[in-house]
DNA sequence: GGTGAAACTTCTAATAA
DNA sequence: TTATTAGAAGTTTCACC
């Protein structure tokens, strides 16, 4: 695949898409003194090139009842069961991402739950899964995201 | 706030969206046998109420050159600090969240680097800020991201 | 609540520059 | 590569169930 490069507009036509993806193309080529044919031929190709993955909801979780996040650090008996365990772990639709980790732990994912009871479910769940030796768990207390623009901004300056 | 109750086809509506925010509503009016201005009404009311947050897109980081992804662990000084650190923390774009959390750390976050180097720069970036301690670093060797729709079709059932 | 149709806006692909 | 254009498609509102 031949490395594809983005120009100052195709950041800002991100940098318009990143935070509201319904955005009007129109919209955008009125910013940017383009024209929206342009806009949408320049989307479409970053998409072709898969930069853009695709798109999604923001979704307040606490408000749909789920407002317990943690992170499990997983130990496994032996690295070389790795694959199978994060199979099993990506079994788990309240495991939202799992990494494989140097460091203390070998696999370390994290998990959102309705509250401490449905959380103690899931991890014993993980703790289950044949290989896995023991699991140590960290309870967030408050999350604080960090806005996607503001990466954004320094990827392109950077670039 | 009132509770807002979610129905069947609120959740179909979701369900179509949250892979792809720019699905056109007629899509899914036809999909779910309601009109166009059902599914419209429907899902601004689910963002008035807050249950939609935003949308966004979903980038391919490693081609815009950010392959690197690290969790960091962070002790502090004194947790009477941890609202201020975290406000520092937070200052920088590559921290893409933090979590202050129970457990063997006060505050843990995830960053989003260029490589090795860029990620040595954040991590002593954490280190001087006035407060921590120290700093534990688990490097990501692989990340695997599990499908929103499946988290969603849980909540949904259980709901 | 929902519908269906009208009015308006946006998208998209072809053509031209 | 980008702009223009025009028909297709989508959105949004509203009178009426």
């Amino acid at each position: 695949m031949a490395k594809f490069k983005l120009d100052e507009i195709d950041h800002q036509i991100l940098d318009m898409l990143i935070d509201n993806t319904r955005v009007p193309f129109t919209d955008i080529a009125k910013k940017l003194l383009i024209s929206a044919g342009t806009v949408h031929v320049r989307v479409k190709k970053m998409e072709d090139a898969g930069i853009i993955k695709g798109s999604s909801l923001t979704l307040d979780y606490k408000k749909l009842g789920y407002s317990f996040i943690a992170y499990v650090g997983v130990f496994l008996q032996n690295t070389s069961q790795t694959k199978f365990v994060l199979q099993r772990i990506n079994e788990i639709p309240y495991v939202t991402v799992a990494h494989v980790t140097t460091g203390k732990f070998n696999i370390f994912c994290k998990i959102r739950a309705k509250n401490t009871e449905h959380a103690k479910d899931i991890i014993f769940r993980l703790d289950d899964i044949e290989g896995v030796y023991r699991t140590e768990t960290m309870i967030s207390l408050e999350e604080s995201i960090n806005d996607k623009r503001r990466l954004m901004h320094d990827i392109f300056n950077a670039l």
